[in-house]
DNA sequence: GTCGGAAACATACGCTGTGTATGTCGTATG
DNA sequence: CATACGACATACACAGCGTATGTTTCCGAC
């Protein structure tokens, strides 16, 4: 058993070297995947990019399936992070969490790559079961939590929450998607008018079309009566 | 220019058999791209299944796309046929006419193909643009006139139409595949689990448990207060 | 310091599947 | 009955994935 410094942190010149083209073959698979989808893009072209061979993918990765799952996985952390910060800031008011969670989340799909990789193509890649699980970790445990937390505000009745989540969910990815291959100039009109529409679907009720930053925030979410 | 009679509706044998292996490699490929999905079936075996081969394939279609391209037409207009029909019985009351489409479509995407053909493959083999351009078609477009109907009726309140139908689009294309998924003995709960929370979104208000003949229809689409 | 040894790649090969080009056979037509 | 065309089958070229096998470079021990 040698290289036993690997685990004290120390990283050897060769540790180093290696993360970094990991680090660069996740780059661009990203890129490629993203912009020509999974079955659109070459192991080659990849490797390409990083004046590399498919021997040095094979080598990082057991699979073109595998490195996917590497790079929705990061896409994935990168989202949640961003979309839980977002709701912190709010940690008083589960409405206000709620809504800055939700623009947040939209404005990750509005990303060119998060939306096509996440909604689109791993299902494809990873097979609807997995990716389906893979959800279940991500975008959809966040959304089953603020969904029960809505209700027990008694925002909401209580309907079956389980499939009232699995909705939504459908719900922010199909605005997701459509935001992702929106071009630029239309996208925060799309955006607005999916807010707009989202909040009368989980409010349940109508909705004043308030401004960025009316009362009621931004998602037209109503307070409790 | 020979094979005159072609135009007079009478069918030479040629034709006739010509016809038939077409309809057959349709029936063949519709079954191996349900399963298997599009990446997953090569065309040699589509074309054993009907002891023939690949040539045969390429007779009839320029490509695979083309294949899936007209598996995929022929469920939408399949399922679109199925909808008006239920929703003609009720010409007269237009929420219960969007009651009955909704169900019936439901209904079509617990029939194992269809949810899976056109949610799940068919972006991806089509590319999204296209797969949109043909939705207008179909399940948009009607969704579309439904909601502006309920719209027009006071049902609902005048959001921006479009993305409104775009939401609503992609509920049920959820919970199409959802249900597409979902094993034989869930189905009817999971199915009516869906039929409340989409009673409770487009109506946009809480909904009374009702049976699958209550008086507020199976949506439990309010009528006019 | 030098010497195994293993990690980090590159190279070479086989296989599967698409698309195309060519061949063959039957059938409709003059 | 000869000929042409449509409906396929056969054969081939090519791309892309996965694997097996080198080759180099670095690391650690003696």
């Amino acid at each position: 058993m040698s290289y036993a410094l690997g685990m004290s942190g120390v990283k050897s010149r060769r540790e180093q070297y290696s993360e970094a083209t990991r680090a660069a073959l996740l780059a661009a698979a990203a890129r490629r995947f993203a912009e020509h989808g999974f079955a659109g893009t070459a192991l080659e072209d990849v490797a390409a990019d990083i004046q590399a061979t498919r021997g040095a993918v094979y080598h990082h990765f057991a699979n073109k399936t595998a490195l996917f799952r590497a790079v929705h996985e990061q896409a994935e952390t990168a989202m949640l992070k961003r979309v839980e910060a977002a709701a912190a800031v709010h940690a008083d008011d589960v409405y206000a969490a709620a809504g800055a969670a939700l623009e947040e989340f939209l404005d990750c799909c509005c990303e060119p790559d998060y939306g096509r990789l996440v909604w689109q193509e791993a299902p494809l890649a990873l097979g609807w079961p997995e990716w389906k699980a893979s959800e279940e970790k991500y975008a959809f445990g966040m959304i089953e939590q603020t969904i029960n937390a809505l209700m027990d505000a008694g925002a909401m009745p209580a309907l079956p929450a389980t499939t009232m989540a699995r909705a939504v969910f459908q719900l922010l990815g199909g605005a997701g998607i459509e935001l992702a291959m929106t071009p630029d100039p239309d996208k925060i009109r799309v955006k607005d008018e999916y807010l707009q529409v989202l909040g009368y679907m989980l409010g349940a009720g109508p909705v004043e079309p308030a401004g960025p930053t009316g009362p009621t925030g931004p998602t037209g979410l109503a307070g409790p009566a």
